[in-house]
DNA sequence: AGCTACTCCTGGTAGC
DNA sequence: TGCTACCAGGAGTAGC
């Protein structure tokens, strides 16, 4: 499922393909797509906008849009589970997966194609607005081992679920939050105020390797959902420890790794690693 | 505040 | 072979 360094990969392979374009139709083939904004005023805030700039902001995917020079909003794009966005070459696009699809200059189509219908694609004229909810940046500045270190503190919370939650943190996905936590050997369903200080900083520090070694590789394709724009399969899925790995021996012990349930997601851990917390 | 259940969706797969 | 039942899973929401 795309995460941050999948959505990062889609962003730098795309902007370059869209900055400048203006938008000259539009065509809609799943309507709740739009999360809810009616297909006529989606029509009348896209059509004849110039794209600014193409941006990432945790895990969703903007396109900055302008009139005469003047800010007008932005496409807000979340690819959620099977979402793919690429610029077709074609006018047409002919996946029938294409929910819905934006014709530009130059004879282009910025196609949105998404197998289960959960991404979004949505106009929003107040962009900063629409993200206010989000947590910080994980690879941003203000994202520091003593940010976190006084967040998880204020929490009571299993830590799996609050590394998920966007509200506190914004980007990771359930594959980045199980490597993140194997790497730094603690349970998921650990308390998050019962993490050691030097395991909040490992647990900063190995956020941040993941997800770097993760958008070096361009993102991870385990099944065949994700592919980048250019339709490529990332290789981070070459450097998983634990996800997806059930039954196999811990790459650190050799103990097999263990799946289980935690806040109904499923979650892949090493039981010798990650000592599970005792129960309460 | 934090937990669970539910919803949205479809392709893939297990079971028969 | 062909059918049905069930599952995964980000994020939003409701209810406790």
């Amino acid at each position: 499922m795309p995460e941050l360094p999948e959505v990062e990969t889609t962003v730098r392979l795309i902007r370059p393909a869209l900055v400048g374009r203006t938008i000259q139709g539009e065509e809609v083939r799943w309507a709740r797509t739009l999360g809810g904004m009616r297909r006529a005023a989606f029509r009348k805030a896209v059509v004849g906008a110039r794209i600014s700039a193409v941006r990432r902001r945790a895990k969703h995917i903007l396109l900055d849009l302008e009139r005469d020079g003047v800010d007008a909003g932005a496409l807000a794009v979340h690819l959620r589970m099977t979402g793919r966005l690429y610029v077709d070459p074609s006018r047409e696009p002919l996946d029938p997966y294409v929910r819905v699809a934006l014709a530009l200059d130059r004879g282009r189509t910025l196609s949105f194609l998404d197998v289960r219908k959960f991404g979004r694609f949505v106009y929003t004229p107040d962009p900063e607005g629409f993200l206010a909810h989000l947590g910080p940046e994980p690879l941003g500045t203000e994202f520091t081992a003593q940010v976190l270190w006084e967040s998880l503190r204020a929490r009571r919370r299993m830590i799996k679920p609050l590394l998920l939650d966007q509200t506190f943190l914004a980007g990771l996905g359930n594959i980045y939050v199980d490597e993140s936590l194997h790497r730094v050997r603690v349970h998921p369903q650990r308390r998050a105020e019962t993490l050691t200080r030097a395991q909040v900083t490992a647990l900063h520090a190995a956020i941040q390797e993941v997800l770097l070694a993760a958008i070096e590789r361009q993102g991870s394709s385990f099944d065949k959902f994700y592919r980048t724009p250019e339709g490529q399969p990332g290789s981070y899925q070459h450097e998983f420890r634990v996800y997806g790995k059930a039954g196999q021996p811990c790459p650190v012990c050799g103990a097999p790794i263990r799946r289980f349930v935690v806040g109904q997601r499923g979650t892949h851990a090493c039981l010798r690693c990650q000592r599970p917390p005792r129960a309460r």
